[in-house]
DNA sequence: ATGCCTTGTCGCACAAGA
């Protein structure tokens, strides 16, 4: 089973990309952030005939996620547990069923945090203790699960080609990565760094200042498992090549294959 | 030091992103 996220910036810009790496991934479940609809204008009609059910949390212009599964999905919930206040579209989970054990899906679009110093740095924050929180809440259960998506965290320097551009930045800010540590210190287990201990191994290249064509690119894009989700862990991938296309996102799809 | 692009918005410039 082939579990993917992509930040895809836009899903009415991206649509044609979107199915073109729908149709080459072929992924059983697609977990995309950043759609940028309401769930009304969410344009699913292409993708449901390619065989995938369509699930959304959307918000009118920003933010917003959505899982496209070729499986069944049972006991939707919509939004991050722990603030009934907060109104931003960013997370959405689901179970499946994989090789006859439940399977718990969380899709996240964690807050950037830009700039330092304000509400909006509060904000990730408060974001990401909750989020411990709920890691914790389903760790108890003891079944598997992944927690994946765009962190906005770079976790480590070797996750930056320059990490000294990004020391004023909240995606690499002490509390930002010590957020994030909280979560692997749990005992869920960074996907991409157990299979690839490389430096240079990123996920978002800036549109800007020709980022992609130096690979000044940065790690945010995370795939977190449970240790009973990792037990299965069968492949890991990143489709780097998706960034190259014509009108892409500036993020790149990210994956795992789970064994039986 | 700043902008460099891209997207969506009751557009005709701007906010937000990272």
């Amino acid at each position: 089973m082939k579990i993917a996220t992509w930040n895809i910036n836009g899903v009415k810009a991206r649509h044609d990309v979107l199915l073109a790496w729908l149709e080459e991934a072929a992924p059983d479940i697609a977990c995309l952030q950043e759609i940028k609809s309401v769930d009304d204008a969410f344009p699913g009609t292409a993708f449901e005939e390619l065989g995938y059910r369509v699930e959304t949390h959307g918000q009118k212009g920003f933010n917003g996620v959505a899982i496209l599964s070729k499986v069944p999905l049972d006991d939707v919930s919509r939004g991050l547990p722990g603030d009934e206040t907060d109104t931003q579209a960013r997370y959405i989970e689901a179970t499946l069923a994989h090789e006859g054990r439940p399977l718990r899906v969380g899709c996240l679009y964690l807050p950037n945090g830009n700039p330092l110093g304000t509400e909006k740095f509060d904000y990730k924050l408060d974001w990401m203790a909750r989020l411990e929180r709920h890691a914790r809440a389903c760790l108890e259960r003891e079944e598997a699960f992944l927690l994946l998506g765009d962190y906005n965290v770079i976790p480590e320097p070797r996750d930056a080609r320059n990490p000294q551009n990004w020391t004023d930045d909240a995606l690499f800010q002490p509390e930002s990565r010590s957020a994030f540590r909280a979560l692997t210190n749990l005992g869920l287990a960074d996907a991409v760094r157990l299979a690839n201990q490389d430096e240079a191994v990123f996920t978002f290249w800036d549109y800007q200042a020709g980022a992609w064509q130096k690979n000044n690119g940065i790690r945010i894009d995370h795939v977190l498992m449970s240790p009973e989700a990792t037990d299965r862990l069968d492949g890991v991938g990143i489709d780097a090549h998706v960034r190259g296309w014509e009108k892409p996102s500036d993020h790149v799809p990210v994956w795992v294959t789970l064994a039986a």
